[in-house]
DNA sequence: AAATTTTATGCAATCGATTGCATTGAACGG
DNA sequence: CCGTTCAATGCAATCGATTGCATAAAATTT
């Protein structure tokens, strides 16, 4: 009995339009069964197809009577207006689309904690204005697939999340005037819309906080190309100046935001540096796998090596032991970038937008 | 320089199609200049929109030189069809829903990463077959509102996230049709499709393990309200019996996945019950959540307490210590439901789909 | 009772694509 | 040189809704 949308269907309402479908032939029965719509409505209530979509839209030329009528067998059969067909003649549209790029030679899949946060507070920004959201992950190669989207005007405007290195393709869309907004750093010479959070004093505040708790040799985990990783390490690089220690490079370790890249980064701190009291790394999840490797090599965290994150993940509480962590403003971060690519889908000039971030002190540093 | 869209383009193209639109008035020139449509490629290469059309899906019956002058220019022009007005020409489309019930009262945040996981999955899957994802939040009270994104033709099939307490609405919807699958258990009486794991296996798999370690005292965290879970709790309830222990029902107690139901549990647990050696939590947050409470009370994990969790999340191996849990096979399960919603949605009969689960040993237990 | 206004409804064009059928011009055969 | 065939292309209807304008019926005024 688990068979969904069989072929002969119990005829379960009295009134059942489809078969007085004219298009309803024999042959094509199972395929015909097609949505209801608005002229099967307007013949069962014995009025024109202007009428029911005037009641349906509650039009004050429709008498009471009337409306109520044409409602209720709606309501009855469930019908709903089919939104292409109005989209098309309205010339309107409520979807959004969020664009994951996706690595294509790793097909790393979606699995950092805090993208998939952002997305779910996008979706709360959207839902909350009325808003469809069309997730699409996309080669990070062929980026303009996202600007696809909206040329097919299956969207209003795109956001995507994290502009990695692909600065110069997010320009052209810009200047092409799609509207799309970047969870990501500002650059110089950006067309295009950013939101982020402020990573130099995101940085600054992690190394800081650091430097304060006594540390002086603090590596610093993170792939220095990706532009929010960069300003984060500027933060870093101002701390250490404001304190007046020289920057050690040994200690700046390119880790990518993966497992491997972590474990990289500690080997090659603990085989190539002579000494290190703490470690700045750039997302939870790396300062989680980072504290891992170091209680496996036997050292202790804090005591032995400080460890301050970035992000601020639900889980970053409950690690042991509970991960420091600049925590990123998560839900400020959808409504901002929801209002900043609804603003350009309207045509309103918009400028970037640098939410605050804060440190969290927990206990492993 | 950060504006997007002004008012005032730069003409940059030699072809300028837009100031050529007849409907490009003076008054409305901002909201105007929409989307390049056929009708404008036909105009510029002195064609009918019969043609583009033909050109652009390849059509034998379009000459080579034709064709390619065609394409050379809509790709120059960045135009692409919409797609809106072609689903509807011709009655296709090519979106599913991912809907992801929240609590209305609690408002609470997509949070808990195997459920983004699973997410991150079935636009893997759905990208793969090159369909579109809409991905919606409903309110659990109203999850009828799932069923009008599929009567509004938004989305050719949905997939529901999670079946929680809403069997009977979703009886109705499957008994009217609506293409829906849903990630959950499978209960008696079932009109619609299911995919989802082995849970009372995964239940059984995770209590004789610690059975096997010696434990006898063994707390069950979860809501047993929930079907997913009252099958967990069924292969638990197994395990004993097998076990030849009996059931202590004080040592079950009712934990929501949240992090408020693990701190409850464990209080209850410490102040009600005498002795316990052992917990199986539902889920890993749950899991980690209480881990990191008994350690706050002086319990050792595991020599005191030994934990199991469920669904193996990404950070359970990078926890302290690296949780034992049961695995839920996230890729897998988004290929069955995308699987699952497509067929649904081509009329075909479609059978609940029961995925395995596997015990995934680590230090916790 | 006729004229006028008001109220409710329908007709037909429209949104941006697709496609069956008609039409055009070139190529070909006799 | 003319009829036939074939390759290209255009015309117009269509998908499912919306809406300006016309119209019919009812209500109101004179």
């Amino acid at each position: 009995m688990y068979y969904n949308r069989s072929r002969n269907p119990a005829s379960s309402t009295i009134l059942d339009p489809l078969s007085m479908n004219k298009k309803n032939t024999a042959s094509s029965e199972a395929k015909e069964q097609g949505r209801l719509q608005m002229a099967d409505i307007a013949r069962l209530a014995g009025v024109s197809t202007s009428t029911v979509s005037r009641a349906l839209n509650k039009s004050p030329l429709i008498g009471e009577e009337t409306r109520s009528r044409i409602e209720a067998l709606a309501k009855s059969l469930n019908y709903s207006i089919n939104v292409g067909a109005q989209n098309l003649r309205l010339k309107q549209n409520r979807t959004v689309a969020v664009v994951v790029p996706f690595d294509s030679s790793s097909r790393q899949h979606l699995s950092d904690p805090f993208f998939l946060g952002i997305i779910g507070s996008i979706a709360d920004a959207l839902t909350d204005r009325g808003y469809d959201m069309l997730l699409t992950r996309v080669d990070a190669e062929e980026l303009d697939a996202a600007s696809q989207i909206y040329d097919t005007g299956r969207a209003i405007g795109v956001i995507l999340i994290g502009q990695w290195r692909h600065h110069d393709q997010l320009n052209q869309m810009a200047a092409r005037k799609v509207p799309i907004v970047v969870w990501g750093a500002q650059i110089p010479q950006q067309l295009y819309v950013t939101v982020g959070s402020d990573n130099v004093a995101g940085g600054r505040l992690a190394c800081s906080h650091l430097l304060q708790q006594g540390r002086r040799r603090i590596a610093f985990f993170g792939d220095v190309q990706l532009p929010e990783v960069a300003h984060r390490y500027q933060g870093y690089c101002q701390a250490l100046a404001a304190a007046g220690i020289a920057l050690d490079e040994s200690l700046v370790l390119p880790a990518a935001f993966t497992e491997e890249g972590a474990r990289l980064a500690v080997e090659t701190l603990q085989s190539r540096v002579s000494s290190f009291d703490a470690v700045f790394a750039c997302s939870d999840l790396l300062a989680m796998t980072a504290i891992n490797l170091f209680r496996q090599a036997g050292l202790r965290v804090p005591e032995d090596v400080a460890v301050v994150g970035y992000d601020d993940i639900a889980l970053a509480r409950y690690f042991h032991p509970p991960l420091s962590t600049v925590q990123q403003p998560i839900a400020a971060a959808g409504e901002a970038l929801v209002k900043a690519v609804l603003r350009l889908a309207d045509y309103e000039p918009t400028a970037p937008e640098l939410l605050p971030t804060e440190l969290i002190v927990r206990q492993s540093s």
